[in-house]
DNA sequence: TACAATTGCTTTAACGTTTTACGAAACTAT
DNA sequence: ATAGTTTCGTAAAACGTTAAAGCAATTGTA
């Protein structure tokens, strides 16, 4: 093992000091052009590369990011890490990443493990566990300690910070009109994410667009819940009591295990049942029927996200944008469990 | 923003020296008792934590694993992640994540970033493009710079160093084999990645297991290509002109689009045909029927990669293990797209 | 020629730790 | 009483970097 070379090393070789090595390096007008050249060739041979950790030392910035995703195996948070991740290299930061598992627990842990100059900000979602319990102060804590936080997807209006939601509202609004256009009458609303902030406002959304078309809302064909098998077993209750001709899934589980119960009764999608799902994975277009989804555009909102975090980040003392919650455009794709237009 | 509090501070304020605090902190023996109370409760009190680019600076270690994912959209790779990081988090190691997406220039780059003090070594799996390329030189110069190197699932033989992989040879070999004990005459071989080491292993183990029971290789119903569109394409021609009664899969993509051509043409799995496929997501679970898959153990590969990598990185000077390839087991799950036996 | 300004480099301090070497006081042993 | 040892603490150096301040020697100006 060869070891590194450092400027100490570099300035004894040369018999200059290493003030001389590390303004040399950086370009500055200080120091003449043949020293500069003699400095900056034989730093090139040594293969001199100036040491992070001292660089961050001395700046007090650490060009990191801490990222704690609930679920990495979730392919939206999947998407919205990779464009975590591309914005924030473009920027060149670097990305520490935790997954909280929806444990609180974890999610504390983690935001302890970082909270020590290791990381210059965070970019979360909230654990599905911290959701239940409304317990906030470790992200108060962290905004306090000058470790600000920019929130995606799943938020809490208790904590003053950045935010990137997806309009889920207007999402759900949009998709249950499309199926009401398609001369849907009676819609049911499956939900297996009732315990999230975002699975509330879809719901909402979806009992928004029957009101405003003068629709009567059956609870009957609703199921909302956080338990699979909760959710499994009433689904097929759903399906052997009442006749629907419409589905407004809001997450994939819910949306796939509706579509299977559908076909394995026998009936035709989409001339029997039009369905529409929130869906984030690449499966959605590989089912059969393919299903018509809510795209929520996952690297659009990490790309969002990393971009107002380090805004603040390099904004001067006392210059910070003010606390902003950006929302980013859904999209429906129209597919195969869809009737056309 | 109240600042963060530091040794220097701390001591100041308790008239004793920086050292003193430092020491009572780590419970030194050379402090008195009453002294380290006083000293360990104002600290609490403070909400002191110890900097931890500073220490790191110190000790000339960060405690932190870089880690390159050729696409975390890969449920494959999102699971060997969650392993690596679970698996690094217990030992107190971070994860910088960067992902090359398949590409060799986001490789060396993602390297080069992180080559200077940030990590302490890597755990990645080589993206596409390098192993076309046939380009290792950024491997070699980073375990020459002392930054070891854990290779998982694409692995090249040019490097030595550390590396945990999938028994892609037997796993395909006993995959063909079930085929055969459920009697299946014509059994076709599809691959959408054969640009890949695994891949070139995988298709080794389906010839072995015809050679072994005596079957003759009929490249008319083998397909290996690593071109999506090339792969429909041929695929359509496959079913179209051929009879098959089995179909082994090297990927996800291949495992579906083949499932999907066969239930187009009316052809009854797993009565007439019977699949088994490489998949690691959670959907092979969910098609109809469920599909009958190879599955890698992805969070143990993971583990096991983040466990020899600490392992490497803790053992003192001059007594680093050999390094080591350790196989993880794979496991057939039966589903409805496989006869019972 | 004298003085100021510029050039080119060095010295020094700093970031927040850990750790080695040292020193004063208080014991212990003879 | 004197030397030796222990106890408890401090001072200083180090990790590798940046940057402000300092200081000769050279150049410019009148």
């Amino acid at each position: 093992m060869k070891q590194k070379a450092t400027l100490k090393q570099i300035a004894k070789e040369l018999n200059v000091s290493v003030s001389t090595v590390s303004k040399a390096l950086s370009n500055s007008p200080e120091i003449s052009e043949p020293t500069k050249i003699k400095v900056q060739e034989f730093a090139k041979l040594k293969n001199y590369k100036p040491n992070n950790i001292a660089v961050n030392l001395k700046s007090k910035r650490s060009k990191t990011i801490g990222v704690i995703i609930p679920n990495i195996l979730n392919p939206f948070f999947a998407k919205v890490f990779s464009g975590i991740e591309k914005g924030a290299n473009d920027k060149g930061y670097n990305v520490i990443t935790c997954i909280s598992n929806e444990s609180l627990e974890k999610e504390i842990h983690a935001m302890e493990m970082l909270s020590n100059g290791t990381i210059d900000g965070f970019i979360l979602s909230i654990s599905e566990e911290t959701q239940k319990e409304q317990e906030f102060k470790h992200f108060k804590e962290a905004m306090s300690d000058d470790l600000p936080i920019v929130m995606f997807d799943r938020i809490s209006d208790e904590v003053t910070c950045d935010k990137v939601i997806v309009d889920d509202f207007e999402a759900s609004k949009d998709a249950v009109n499309h199926l009401i256009k398609l001369k849907c009458k009676n819609i049911a609303l499956v939900s297996s994410i009732d315990n999230l902030s975002v699975g509330k406002l879809r719901a909402e959304g979806y009992i928004r667009a029957l009101v405003d078309n003068k629709y009567t809302i059956n609870e009957d064909i609703i199921i909302r819940t956080d338990n699979p098998d909760d959710f499994d077993e009433r689904l097929k209750k759903l399906f052997d009591t009442k006749t629907i001709d419409g589905i407004f899934a809001l997450d994939e589980h819910a949306s796939v295990m509706a579509m299977k119960a559908a076909i394995k009764r026998g009936i035709k999608i989409p001339e029997e049942l039009s369905i529409i799902g929130f869906a984030d994975g690449v499966w959605s277009r590989r089912l059969t029927p393919s299903l018509s989804t809510i795209s929520q555009h996952g690297p659009e909102i990490g790309e969002a996200a990393a971009e107002m975090l380090i805004k603040r980040l390099e904004a001067k003392e006392g210059e910070e944008p003010d606390y902003e919650t950006r929302t980013i455009k859904t999209e429906l794709r129209q597919r195969e469990s869809t009737r056309k237009l």
